[in-house]
DNA sequence: CATGAATGAGGGTTCATTCAT
DNA sequence: TATGAATGAACCCTCATTCAT
């Protein structure tokens, strides 16, 4: 019989929040610019949320929670090397698809990683364990070194990674990431994989006629075969 | 507008700056709470700098060239692989030497990069860049692979290695990172190194005993093959 | 501009507001709060009334519109010691009963008698001056001493009472507030009164076995001579 | 070597507070105005109190410690009647005049006593106590009835009392407030006293050739026989 | 020059009032 | 008419910056 809430009102604040928080930095940005980028008055926005902070913490944790869905799935390990390798890359590409998909809110989390930081670093941990439970199970299967420490290259691996992610949010359209990920893959599966898990890779490499390439998006003209 | 008759003051302004940014954050940090850890009063802080914010670029500006200097020596490429060997674990020992005192600094950029990301990243470049040349030269003396990206390469150390640093800021203690930075040789090596190279790691590896490694700090029973 | 449809709602609304401003006081209570109280909404409110500082001022003025009908009715003096001894105990007793079930509403004058004062003095105006007029007429009676001030004299007596209600108002459950007003009226008799008032006033005192007295409802065993 | 604090800025504040409060209730009163009126800044007010909240307790505790000082020393009742009279007057047009001085911030207090009720009720239990002691020893010394009802009688006192302050505090001008004074303890002497008592008050009251009398203020020219 | 008291713009939050339904 | 979502003025408090000493 009231006139009906605007039912996308907190979305839009989330929304808004996660572009207003990227633009100006959490500390930076006024409630009230929050919420005229939602579409409402200042004083709606505390129809939707206790407080700045909560709002904050909603976007930190919500995304978070996103995050760890996306990379911390459990699945199992696959046993022959094609299959791993065709696993690594798809799962890359899926994740970095939604990294970009994520950008703003990704700057946001630098930004106030301070105050949330056991939060992230729950995120970095479950991520460097997933990792590493991957790099044991690879080690059974025989497609990773014996001698490869676990624990300190999945920190290294996803400090490679976490610098394509950087690279990502500068750029200003989506970029041809499809290459950076095949690079990296091969990286590490030079640096950890055993000779098996290497021929395989350079099998599959083969069987790509040609491929971008490059962290400038443009195309390396050598024999990248 | 003479010269401050102290010119301790900005020095210890500078130093106090460093500190108490680390630990309150930028936006915590005020600047009565800066003067007094100089051990100067909030007026004469005004003496010495326009702002809070000339302050704290001149806190990063000055920091990243300290950084520059420490990362982007262009020094002459090895020619031999040993020769190499033996730069690359010396030169990283000394940075992070270097990392680890200028800890709460890097505590600093973290949380106020956004405001000075052209500094930053022109840092970045730098860095990229110097790995990019050394790459570069590397392929040309055999020493690394020539179908490597030494772009995307660069880009993949710089991230972990920068993973090993947030990994350092954590520790309460000065860490053993030594074994961290053997690992990470011989991931890059084996990553993106010819055969001649990944011959002579295997050899210079099998000279040390027993070292240090692992993530915890903890020492690793076995020589890694 | 029509009359309102539900008649009762305003009744409730004036009830609720009672309540409300006793409970969390005139600044504390929110439009809200009372609105709901009254089963209506906030909205509905201000089909009612213009502002809630109105819904106030109509709180305030007609409760002592109430205590007005209460406290001034303007009875002939009784001529006879008893008769006036009688009569001061059962309007005592009659008007604490008032008070008692007024018990919210007094809570809220209290608190916002600053901006009633007008009405507020001229309710207690109003009480001195009856007040005032009983105790000329009752020393024309020859009742109350020739010498007495009928001003100064009223004031006392209701501040005597006022505070009598204040105790009141601290009680949880129904005080037995009788025998307060039978020391009260002692008080007094004694203090204005002529001989013949304070004899007749011994001689209903004796015809009382017993009373309830104290400030504590405890009973006093004694008889009060 | 830095500006001088002002000195007088806390006392100013405090002042200052007395006064706007008074004017403009509690919850009306703004910080902004409370400095403004001390003649200092918002800022400013925030160096010498926390909060708001923090200037209205230490105004109201501060106010009911110097009330207390003034009301509840306890002094040895004397054991003549004529010291008692004499006594008796002098104590209560000193607390009047000290009460006349206090105007202001007793019109605080009525309005925020919900806030400090245990304070402000604190202050009333010790008045009430003073009083219940006073009349005890008064009743072993023969001056005041043995049937009489300490703790009540302290109360209609109190009350009695209470309804002079606030005719005390609706004067623009220093009211003649001795004539009030007398009246009053006629009126308790005679409620409560005992023949010996009530004797010597005659006597003194025959000495007083005219005094002073009636609630506006206005001479009474006939002696109250 | 040095000091720290003083300033006041600015932001988060509350809530009386309005208005679309 | 009744609802409650939406509005925005107002207020408390913080802190970078200024200024009297």
């Amino acid at each position: 019989m009231s006139r009906p809430a605007d039912p996308t009102a907190k979305i839009a604040l989330l929304r808004a929040a996660e572009e207003v928080f990227a633009d100006k930095g959490v500390d930076g940005a006024k409630v009230e610019d929050i919420a005229r980028a939602a579409g409402i008055s200042k004083g709606a926005f505390y129809l939707h949320f206790e407080s700045k902070e909560a709002l904050l913490r909603q976007v930190v944790e919500s995304f978070l929670g996103r995050m760890s869905a996306q990379f911390t799935l459990d699945e199992k390990t696959p046993e022959s090397a094609e299959a791993l390798l065709s696993l690594w890359l798809s799962r890359d590409i899926e994740s970095f698809e939604f990294l970009w998909q994520s950008r703003a809110i990704l700057g946001i989390l630098e930004s106030c990683a301070g105050d949330y930081r056991y939060l992230v670093d729950a995120f970095r941990g479950e991520c460097r364990n997933t990792a590493v439970r991957w790099i044991a199970l690879l080690k059974e299967n025989g497609l990773v070194r014996k001698d490869v420490d676990a624990e300190l290259t999945a920190l290294l691996m996803n400090g490679a990674y976490n610098e394509l992610v950087t690279r990502l949010l500068t750029e200003r359209s989506h970029p041809e990431f499809r290459g950076w990920l095949l690079t990296t893959r091969e990286l590490f599966v030079r640096g950890i994989g055993t000779q098996k898990l290497i021929t395989a890779l350079e099998k599959d490499a083969e069987a790509r006629p040609s491929r971008v390439n490059g962290t400038n998006g443009k195309r390396h003209e050598g024999a990248h075969r």
